[in-house]
DNA sequence: TATGAATGAGGATTCATTCAT
DNA sequence: AATGAATGAATCCTCATTCAT
């Protein structure tokens, strides 16, 4: 996960990797088979792990607005997890080869299992979203789809900004976010 | 730019690119000094128009919110602009070597160009913000800097919906976008 | 051929393919998919032409006997024309992967096209003894394909014999081949 | 014995040796030096087979011509032996490293070993030919070292011919090749 | 003695880059 | 100016071998 943070997928090698794990070259393929299949490994460990949280916080809160606001919670907490690096954030940016392109079955499945998780994401914000409208809590104006990508891509570029270098015009804190975040989703409230 | 958005950056080869422009490999480096070279021509390229076509549109313009959705409306347009495929927005995303890593100097300049292009779309859009606080026009409970961050994440994530295969979730269009995004700037208005 | 030959398929590198030629590494990959298909393409090459140059010396022949001594002696000239070493001889020996093991359909087209030449050899053989048998020429207390395995062992082996090492017992010449392997053949004419 | 012919040496591993034998890839090396050290010990161990198999079938025996039939007979018996299989085949056929590739001692010696048993059974059936010629038994007009390998040569590819996959054109069986290899021999007796 | 996790040398392959034509 | 054949650095991956347990 650091080595990939670092240096981005594809100038990381796989002797990297195993150097930051203090291992050797070949152990990386005793537990992975390809150096792809580590990236997907984290790629789906870290959607999992969203969707986990997720479920947990979420069992019994009746509140939209407060639902909303936890599973975007959830997304700075596991982003910020590593804290002096954005560890996730470039790793879920690394663009991914085609799937038809990926040789193992294995591979297919695990990019087909990641999208299932970001699939599972997608329906759990919705399903707030559509329930906080129908309830009358969310405004009717703009659609949940909108809405979802909205707030995913707000939320992504706030996080973005803490690791930025200086000289880019950042200035706020890990707290500053929490707060604009969620005023960003009480503009939607009714 | 086509190349880089179907394969991604590391995925596309120097042969793929000449094939698209109709021309042989060697008349790429005939015209680039390397690949990367291509790719930060590219970059350079899109943050300038941006840059650009702001200062043309935002000249005059005195209202601080009719500002902000004209950026933001350039930055749609640009990304759309290609029509049937996301072309900017995956060459945006694509993660490049650290600038020490950049053995000739040109393509330093030209990566520290890039990101000089960058602060001044930053700095434009941060101005205005400041602007309409200063005026009363913009709500100041929130920093310049996050309101920035998250109406361009907000932004680009809506954009890159309406290029996400089916499946994902999305069913609004270009117009969608206009409207929500122009409301949800609204929602700091004062 | 020549390093196929002095290392075998897999002692032989595509640095020492390269070296021979007096290419690079790389050109070898211009002109083959990859080191194996170089393999396959001397062993279809070499089927190939047996095939042809029996063609050519068949046409017309009438007397089943000549013909099978013709049959051979395209193989001894092929095998022994590089002169001072038994290339094609190695190469023919090496074992192959499985056919479902290659990855690309080129290769598998290739091996079964290596396949149909052998058959096509082994039918030319074939047909030329039954039609001798029926004839009355070549005794019929042998199966057909009994004969063809032992004479082309015989041949085979013969061959080989030019080429080892000192020391190994063989002290006859390609002369006495011809001459032996003729009475061999006469030893199941009637 | 059973991997290396059914993978070849080159595609079968140390894992898939100890797996078949049942044990952990850790112990080949207990009792092995090295893989190579595996597939030299099985081929000295059945050269020495046939030799000593040899050596007790042709105490006593007075008729070269009986004698001759006696050591073919031999190399068929121990080549169908494992029966469903052609293992001694395929291993027989590998490419070797060549002698001074071999680093250690102990494996040069039993490459050397090797050969020594691989000349004594070529000088076993040279006496028993050099003896049926004198004896006025065998014809002299072929080589004693042509008539070797021819007859070598013949019975290999009649036994190979016994395993390969329908559609080359085999259809006789092990007890064919008995009759038929006895009459090729009877060819050259007087 | 048996194991199997860890190692790293070895080699095939890719592809950006060069340069003679 | 355009080409594309040739190059070779870079790197993933395999697997024989080692060795602590």
């Amino acid at each position: 996960m650091k080595v990939f943070a670092a240096k981005g997928y594809h100038y990381a090698t796989v002797e990297d990797i195993a150097a930051e794990a203090g291992a050797a070259k070949g152990s990386v393929h005793a537990y992975f088979e390809s150096k792809l299949d580590v990236l997907l490994t984290l790629l789906l460990m870290f959607w999992k792990t969203i969707n986990t949280m997720n479920a947990e916080k979420l069992a019994g809160e009746q509140d939209p607005l407060a639902a909303l606001k936890a599973v975007f919670a959830t997304f700075r907490e596991l982003l910020l997890k590593s804290g002096d690096s954005l560890c996730w954030g470039r790793i879920l940016q690394e663009g991914l080869p085609q799937l038809h392109t990926l040789k193992s079955r294995d591979l297919r499945n695990k990019q087909l299992a990641i999208a299932r998780q970001q699939r599972r994401l997608v329906h759990t914000i919705d399903s707030i979203i559509r329930a906080g409208q129908q309830q009358g809590r969310i405004c009717t104006t703009v659609r949940h789809d909108v809405l979802r990508q909205m707030l995913g891509g707000a939320s992504q570029l706030l996080i973005y900004g803490l690791f930025m270098k200086s000289g880019t015009g950042i200035g706020y804190s890990a707290q500053d976010i929490q707060a604009s975040f969620n005023q960003l989703i009480d503009a939607f409230a009714l």
